[in-house]
DNA sequence: GCAAGGTC
């Protein structure tokens, strides 16, 4: 390391713990090791810092290299996190660790060896030091690790930056702040919380099947992970548990000037098939229905914002069926190829100093978009405004396309490009003009309302260059109030209430997103890991869950139940925050957090073997206990001879009958046959049907 | 081997 006796620059930093004064980087007076976040940072941060930069290469790693005589600097990268939280130790509780360098522990990160060793060889010819990674609490931590394990804290920066915008970073290299300890303690500390749960949580579900048979099974729980999991757990039990109920839908035909168009009663679905067959005959009664109001409104329809990564996520499922992962790895394919700028965001706003109209006319070179572009500037007569999100990320813009030519892209990643690129054209895009029509029509003597609607797309606007939610058009007659028009026909049809939906991936991703649990770049690769632990499994029609998959969510909810919470993230969070602004120190928030794990895991062991027994039951490695009687169920008895769930539902069953019969009048018996030839009838009242119910009344007759 | 968080 840098030896330094300056008493000048001392006496410009002062002690670190105190200073507070910003400091110029063209004011230091020995060499200084810029460090950023990832490799694409870099190099915009040593275009800002120089017009003469020399970029030179370690293996294969690029850095680059300032003489600005007599001050040389350094900008190289690391990518992301190189240091990452270790134990030697077995068994748990286990609370004590230490940062080690990633690529020792971990087979995966073995590639960020060469980055390291890098920053490294760097850090010892240099004198000063600055974090210039992305200005957030993991970007401060991933800096910091660095300067702490190879350069000194007490000659080191913050470079604070919310672009990678030439002038702003230029700004920011003027005015080095003080190396931003909350940030860096507040980060370490969410680093160790979620270690601490995780590691100890995961090795107690492992410890219980181990005690219990003998094998090593990987198990894991986490903060993210299990929240989402029991979510899924719940969705899966609720449509298990799924009873259709009969109800029914009311229609009228109607007839105008030769037009047939059909009207909905405005109270559908009735649930009783009686009420509903009265309404029918009374309305049947009346000949006419009466206009009672007939409104057109034209309403204008903004262009949806520029993509964050979970939009084009959401998107790129419902429009190609690609899975959240899929849409990641291939977005993040685009942004290596410098085809797309930085895709795990969660920002929906475009920078205001991107030069818009050279990535559309670049793009305008690329064959399949120069119509859509000239069409835009024609438009828009060349006024060049963004429609804006809400969202907003601290480091990154919204995803835009830079304008490079693609080559030899695969069809899948075509596929997401132009969807990329067709939503950063329709941002400028005019609005969309799409006229709603709606009709109140009114049986004269019983005064019951009935409803239709039509729509039509009066002018496209965005909706041309992004067609992915242009409405399909439907008409109805042009109809005045007062008007009477001719009833042809009274329809009522019987359906059944809907289970949810089964769930894709994207659906808890998109849940994931609503509770604020994970980040973009974590949520994906999180839902691959609970199929990894199959936790969960994929069948044709969408995500279910495993036997095992439930078992986990029973354990945890039973001894550590906080973890099964999106709470426990809001807990951290709001530690964490307090550990930023100094209302708490990071010591103590892990002393308690170590406290309660440590009374959990006490409550955890005293009931181990069962819990062994339990999640191994749920593998298929243990047999030897008693089972619920529905054949091919392997879960342990919970009521006379049924499992939870099958218990569960067959007190639904029984339940629904009141409704089902107060709605349709059906014996017993036929409302169980029903019930068993319905798709829609969950799983495990299906089972309850066939192997019981059903049993049981042939044997009675 | 286990988390969640960065990024190749």
């Amino acid at each position: 390391m840098y030896k330094h006796s300056d008493r000048v620059d001392m006496e410009l930093l002062g002690s670190h713990k105190t200073r507070a004064t910003k400091v110029s980087i063209w004011a230091l007076t020995g060499p200084v090791l810029v460090i950023a976040e990832k490799p694409k940072a870099a190099r915009k941060i040593a275009e800002a810092l120089s017009h003469k930069l020399i970029t030179r290469k370690y293996g294969k790693i690029p850095y680059f290299e300032i003489r600005s005589s007599p001050l040389v600097v350094y900008v190289a990268s690391t990518a992301g996190h190189l240091y990452t939280l270790h134990t030697e130790l077995k068994g748990y509780p286990v609370f004590e660790y230490k940062w080690v360098p990633a690529h020792v522990v971990e087979e995966e990160k073995k590639y960020t060896r060469q980055y390291l060793e890098l920053l490294s060889k760097l850090a010892r010819e240099c004198k000063y030091y600055v974090n210039a990674c992305d200005y957030d609490i993991e970007g401060s931590v991933i800096g910091y690790l660095v300067i702490k394990f190879h350069g000194d804290e007490n000659r080191a920066f913050r470079a604070k930056f919310s672009s990678l915008v030439h002038d702003e970073l230029k700004k920011s290299f003027e005015s080095l702040a003080p190396l931003d300890y909350d940030m860096v303690e507040s980060g370490l500390c969410r680093h160790e919380l979620d270690w601490i749960w995780g590691i100890n949580v995961s090795r107690a579900l492992m410890s219980a099947i181990y005690q219990a048979t003998g094998k090593k099974v990987i198990l894991s729980a986490g903060r993210v992970q299990t929240p989402t999991l029991k979510y899924v757990a719940d969705r899966e039990i609720e449509r298990g548990l799924f009873t259709p109920l009969p109800q029914y839908t009311i229609k009228v035909k109607l007839k105008k000037a030769g037009i047939d168009f059909t009207a909905e009663f405005t109270e559908n679905p009735v649930p009783e098939a009686d009420r509903a067959s009265r309404i029918k005959s009374s309305v049947l009664r009346e000949k006419h229905l009466v206009v009672s109001d007939y409104t057109v409104e034209r309403r204008e329809i903004s262009p949806l914002p520029p993509f964050n990564l979970s939009d084009l996520q959401y998107e790129a499922s419902r429009i190609l069926g690609f899975s959240p992962m899929k849409t990641q790895k291939i977005a993040e394919e685009l942004y290596l190829e410098a085809l797309i700028s930085y895709p795990r965001t969660n920002s929906q706003k475009l920078p205001p100093s991107l030069n818009y109209r050279e990535i559309l006319h670049k793009l305008s070179d690329i064959y399949k978009y120069g119509a859509l572009v000239s069409q835009l500037l024609r438009e828009t007569k060349g006024i060049l405004r963004p429609v804006e999100g809400e969202k907003e990320d601290p480091a990154h813009p919204a995803i835009y396309p830079t304008g490079n030519t693609p080559r030899n892209l695969t069809r899948d990643q075509w596929a997401l490009y132009d969807l990329i690129v067709r939503r950063f054209i329709a941002v400028f895009a005019p609005k969309a003009v799409i006229s709603y029509t709606r009709a109140t029509l009114v049986a004269p003597l019983t005064s019951y309302r009935f409803t239709c609607s039509g729509i039509t797309v009066e002018y496209p606007g965005w909706l041309a260059y992004y067609p992915f939610h242009a409405p399909s058009s439907k008409t109805i007659p042009h109809l005045t109030r007062g008007e009477r028009v001719e009833i042809l026909s009274v329809i009522v049809r019987e359906s059944y209430t809907k289970p949810p939906p089964k769930l894709k991936k994207v659906d808890i991703l998109k849940w994931m997103e609503s509770v604020e649990v994970g980040t973009e770049a974590t949520r994906a690769p999180i839902i691959e890991k609970l199929f990894e632990r199959k936790y969960l499994e994929n069948t044709k029609s969408g995500v279910k869950i495993t036997d095992l998959g439930l078992g986990v969510v029973e354990v945890i909810t039973g001894f550590f139940p906080e973890l099964t919470s999106v709470d426990l993230t809001r807990a951290f969070e709001k530690l964490v925050n307090e550990v930023k602004t100094g209302v708490k120190k990071r010591e103590h928030v892990i002393e308690e957090a170590k406290s309660v794990l440590k009374r959990l895991m006490e409550g955890f062991n005293k009931h181990i073997s069962d819990i062994g027994v339990l999640l191994s039951s749920r593998l298929g490695i243990v047999d030897n206990y008693p089972k619920c009687s529905v054949p091919g169920c392997r879960r342990e008895i919970y009521v006379n001879t049924l499992c939870r769930y099958h218990y569960e539902a067959y007190k639904k069953l029984r339940e629904a009958y009141n409704e089902w019969s107060r709605r349709k009048n059906t014996s017993y018996e036929e409302y169980l046959r029903k019930l068993k030839e319905m798709n829609s009838t969950g799983a495990l009242i299906r089972d309850v049907i066939e192997h019981f119910e059903l049993k049981a009344l042939r044997e009675k007759q």
